[in-house]
DNA sequence: TGCTAATTTCAGTAAATACTGAAATATCGG
DNA sequence: CCGATATTTCAGTATTTACTGAAATTAGCA
């Protein structure tokens, strides 16, 4: 796969969006390599075009595959394994989102449920610190539970919905 | 500030999730101990508190104060800067948000609008490949003016909106 | 079943990032 | 304006994270 400048200008700097948001580099340009190509390429391929180590873009598809953003698929008469991503961005966005939500909120929840159990029986927390616990969790929560709402409603529905914006809030109004 | 165990989880758990979000890890405890302490804290206080150098603290202060997230306070008589964190988790995300959207969003636009300017004079790239970079650039802009919109809308009723969750569709529907 | 190509694992290394401590600079009270 | 305290800067170092290449494993095919 030859790149022509512009797909290695969107490739690259979509590494450099990758590493700000927690993600390493190789995997996010594996990622927009895979968006952009019109077919499905082999990892031999995405090694050479990215130029990193084919061992480096193994473990680079295992954790996009972990984030069920790429598939496996196959050529006819090739053996080797061919990797395609997701393409709609919908999709892919809210499959971003899911997977966050269960490796980081979810835990952290947990975690702060957990800390107010325990302050039950702490007298040396003071209580406003206590509730700044409190508050904390609710509001994860009531994030968590909107996006689990949310995530129900078909995709194309929630396009529309982003369309109208603030308009909802006169709409609801009424 | 001595911290109780409570607290203490607290922050190396913020501490963590910092990281995973691009954010240091330093910078996200000093975070959550401003966010849980009841009164402000000058430098000094946090780099005993949490065990790291004094140069570190001045720098994660400037970060967070770089994001909007703390202000500077001062205490009568004492010469020292003291820092204190916003407190109101609604006002916490949007400016996390606000500042996202304005570092990297915003910039990823750019460059997007700029590989479709020089797309057009350019026979190599596939359209299908265009056409990808072009999606990209809808779907950005779609959610960054959906967040302008809903910016402006109070707190509040924003709170509200979203304990409505999905059903907002359905009142929408009618 | 054995051969070959494809893939994964992993120890070692490289690169990026975060942190420290000392020195420089700024600020305040007298 | 001086001395003392507070803050920032920054070169060097430590830590973490990413990457490579070789070896081990797995999988397809004859």
């Amino acid at each position: 796969m030859k790149l022509t400048p512009i797909m290695e200008k969107y490739i690259l700097h979509w590494g450099e969006m990758g590493t700000r948001w927690g993600v390493n580099r190789t995997v996010a340009q594996i990622h927009a390599l895979l968006y952009l190509s019109p077919k499905p390429l082999n990892a031999e391929e995405i090694s050479e075009t990215l130029g990193v180590a084919r061992s480096n873009v193994s473990t680079s598809l295992k954790e996009l595959m972990s984030w069920g953003l790429v598939k496996v698929s196959h050529v006819l008469g090739d053996r080797r394994d061919h990797f395609e991503s997701m393409k709609d961005l919908w999709e892919i966005f809210s499959r971003v989102v899911e997977e966050r939500k269960k490796r980081e909120i979810d835990p952290t929840l947990t975690l702060l449920r957990q800390c107010e159990l325990e302050a039950a029986e702490d007298t040396r927390t003071p209580e406003e610190i206590k509730q700044r616990i409190n508050r904390m969790r609710e509001f994860l929560e009531t994030l968590s539970g909107w996006y689990e709402q949310m995530s129900t409603v078909p995709k194309p529905t929630l396009a529309k919905l982003m369309k109208l914006g603030g308009k909802v809030t006169k709409i609801l109004g009424k």
